[in-house]
DNA sequence: GGGACGCTTCGGTGCGGGCCGAAGCGTCCC
DNA sequence: GGGACGCTTCGGCCCGCACCGAAGCGTCCC
């Protein structure tokens, strides 16, 4: 019976409170990042990336390593149905939680905040009206009127990165982070064209948001 | 997220490789009784036990004492469900397993042997057709014409019970056990009317059985 | 370049639990 | 009653592993 001793290994890999912490806050569909696991579960920095670690290695995370921060998601829809089996199993309270997380991963895939700057299909939305307008090319490099269009907006270049392309985890393409990343982000929110929703990272767009970009022709 | 933390109590139970092998060999719906099960895994009696008892009270399996056994059974086909579940994610090689422990689970309910008489729908058949012929009760008690009937298939009265009721685990309903069920079952492999089949406990009636049965009356 | 930050690696600690053998109990056979 | 048998409890051993803090590395911001 040597095919019950993987069962037994996955089973392993959720038997710890940590690790479970961890693929139920991943049942959103976001990626966290190690530390966000970390400070969810309550475990210090080093005992989440061993755990991480783990988890990616048992094929149940695949992991996405950006800059300095180490994206996690669940490894696919399989991995989530099989959560959501063995909750089923344990208790009985596993389904109002789940319609909740749901619908909470449905506003976060429509919009949201990626650290400092806007995510989602709301983040490709402004990506593609940025690129249509000339302001950035398809790589997200910005251009000479693109910097004219950015200082219109209040943007005054640092020594921070003016662009930079930034995966996004739910649309599988990259969208604008970087110096005007964050600053566009700020602005509109600054202006109330943009408004958390929310306890989370999830964002929406205010009417008034949708008239500006209409004006502006990023849509 | 403390739904979890019932999903990781689960797991732990199925995270052990000897409890998942336990799981394993009652993935074919009979019951095991601890001592098979220990020998199965390889483990001392002592450690079945109390894998075993993690196991009830964790509601994955059932037990049944019945005189100096411990027979163990899944808890019911969610359970079963689980496990394939997560076998299926754990390893490709479920599927061909799966089927053979199937097909040899429905051999099994069809007859076997519990320990020295029958059982399965072959041992329901012989207690049906003793009744109808009035050697036993309905509550499978020897009758003064049955006894004589025994004495005829060589039936020596010892100080042996003659006649226990054995709850079939397969079939919900009890069988005939005790010295008189023991003694039907030796004659029968002695005449060669029923064989086994297989590695395991499942029997079959013979051809030759079948004809010998329909001659006494059983069938 | 300097400093902040996120992550990883490495010792070290402590607890949990899987395992066994021995002893004891209840059941069954003769 | 005597003996065999199955199961359970108990004590003890030991391995695995979850956890942390400290140190180091790479990345990012200014």
């Amino acid at each position: 019976m040597g095919f019950m001793e993987g069962l037994a290994q996955v089973a392993g890999l959720l038997a710890d409170r940590t690790r479970a912490a961890f693929c139920g806050a991943l049942l959103d569909g976001r990626a966290w990042t190690a530390r966000e696991l970390a400070v969810h579960a309550g475990v210090a920095a080093s005992t989440a990336s061993e755990h991480l670690t783990r988890l990616v290695e048992g094929g149940l995370l695949v992991e996405h390593r950006q800059g300095r921060h180490r994206y996690v998601a669940l490894a696919g829809p399989h991995v989530a149905e099989l959560l959501e089996s063995m909750a089923a199993f344990a208790g009985p309270d596993a389904r109002p939680r789940s319609l909740r997380a749901s619908s909470a991963s449905e506003a976060m895939a429509r919009g949201r905040t990626c650290y400092d700057h806007l995510a989602g299909q709301l983040g490709i939305t402004l990506k593609s009206g940025l690129v249509g307008l000339g302001v950035v090319t398809a790589e997200l490099a910005v251009t000479e009127p693109g910097m004219v269009w950015l200082k219109e907006l209040g943007f005054e270049p640092s020594q921070r990165q003016v662009s930079r392309a930034c995966l996004d985890w739910t649309e599988r393409v990259p969208h604008l982070a970087g110096a005007a990343g964050a600053h566009l982000c700020r602005v509109f929110f600054e202006r109330g064209w943009v408004r958390r929703i929310g306890s989370g990272r999830a964002v929406v767009l205010a009417p008034a948001g949708e008239q500006a970009w209409r004006e502006l022709g990023i849509v």
